[in-house]
DNA sequence: CGTGTTTTTGACTTCAGTCAATTAAAGTGG
DNA sequence: CCACTTTAATTGACTGAAGTCAAAAACACG
């Protein structure tokens, strides 16, 4: 593997390191570990509910989500995922996928053996303390949509999600500021929100009319990042983002 | 420390020991853990949202709950926690509390300092790994809980809850098969699946007219764990247990 | 262009929420 | 042990937020 093979993981190793101190060392052995890429198609499975995957998928580029399906044919978006995300770090390590992850739109992503997971994990804790802090805030971040579906009316569920969706985004440098790729349909909204189309599409006119934020094909723009925090009831602490990215949000009134 | 100390941890030994191969010096250095007891009343805050604790909360005994408060002052209850469970991994290994663990019943806890649970994750990786998995296992319990409050109505989001606690307590060995300890209110039943009390009232009494499952003041009767199962669209592979553990519930209509 | 998604809108329905009052338990202290 | 307070459960009547159904308009794309 050369030079090319190096850069694949570049985006693992730029978010590990903001979740704990890594060392030169941790940082080559990240960019060194065994992977094979592969690119997928928009709505292509990445795991199925049911398989024993034995690799490890890191989101290198694109977006990507989590599905459960219910019994009566519904189905719901439990996260959404990009760039450096490890994608598949519960189902491999649990041996049966208990959901499905499937790609929003095309991505690139570096399937990478479970056991050079757990080697990497362990053989180097600085390494294996940002795997399981990933983890862990990626629970935070179930927690918080468990209330957000849970608890919030449908305006304030979409505001949240857009919300979250921001910060994410700014965190890894994609995203500028308050206009951002946000590649969903309506359908996908609804089932993230635990909405139907039909509503999500009447809410999002609504917050339009608010002058909060405009949904374009694609893409969203922010006019008042304040306000929609306020509406949707959003306190980024649940993201455990490092101090920095929180200071870009706050020109939000453009 | 004592004998009695070391008896204390034993439900950690226990539970982490379904989760990956320990050996005897591992068992051992999970008994060692330094800790100290604590008795806490029902309600009582094992932590509040805000706080930086510095402490791991491993539950000994009773009965406890993850919350997290929305702005218009309702509250979801994101997850409930029996005896064995690491109430508190997320919370002191993250920094910066994101939702409050609160006391259901009367507890005992033991309280583990957190480098000690770091010490133990990577100088032993058996422990390590069972500590990850945990982990995992309860980030797949929160993307369920997600798709119950998200897409289910409102009697298969309770008749879920109420299978999953069953397959949960089972696994710790309380809860003999079909009578088990159901200390929660109705409203805290509401909090965990996103109702109304009265509503959970209601549908509790429709449950009972089904002939599928019976309240009694803390605790509940199934009568049919089957019928239960299928209106709650009830699959327990996301929690994840040992193969041994399902087939209790085989005899579910007693 | 034409075919297939995705978005948008309107009319109507329903599941669950709200409000309010009652009953039943569970404590508490004299 | 019993009045007294508090908390939890229950019930009914009414409301409302979001769902359903269905059709039209707007894109996206080969």
């Amino acid at each position: 593997m050369g030079h090319q093979t190096i850069r694949n993981l570049h985006p693992l190793a730029r978010k590990l390191r903001t979740l704990a101190p890594l060392d030169d060392y941790d940082e080559a052995a990240i960019l060194d570990l065994p992977h094979t890429m592969r690119s997928l198609d928009a709505s292509a499975y990445v795991v199925r509910e049911g398989d024993e995957p034995t690799h490890c998928c890191l989101l290198v580029s694109g977006f990507a989500m989590r599905t459960k399906l219910v019994g009566d044919g519904g189905r719901q978006i439990v996260n959404f995922h990009i760039s450096g995300d490890m994608v598949d770090l519960q189902n491999s390590m649990l041996g049966v996928a208990d959901h499905n992850v499937q790609a929003l739109t095309r991505i690139e992503a570096a399937f990478i053996p479970r056991e050079a997971i757990v080697d990497i994990a362990f053989g180097r804790p600085a390494v294996g303390k940002a795997l399981w802090i990933e983890t862990l805030v990626e629970g935070a971040i179930q927690r918080e949509w468990v209330a957000n579906v849970g608890r919030r009316k449908s305006i304030s569920r979409l505001a949240h999600l857009l919300c979250e969706f921001a910060y994410r985004l700014d965190a890894v440098g994609i995203g500028p500021e308050c206009q951002y790729t946000l590649p969903m349909t309506q359908e996908q909204l609804a089932d993230a929100t635990g909405l139907t189309p039909v509503h999500v599409n009447r809410v999002l006119k609504t917050l339009d009319e608010m002058g909060l934020v405009q949904k374009l094909k694609g893409s969203v723009q922010i006019h008042d990042f304040a306000g929609l925090a306020d509406i949707g009831d959003f306190r980024p602490t649940y993201l455990h983002l490092p101090p920095s990215v929180p200071e870009i949000h706050q020109r939000g009134n453009a």
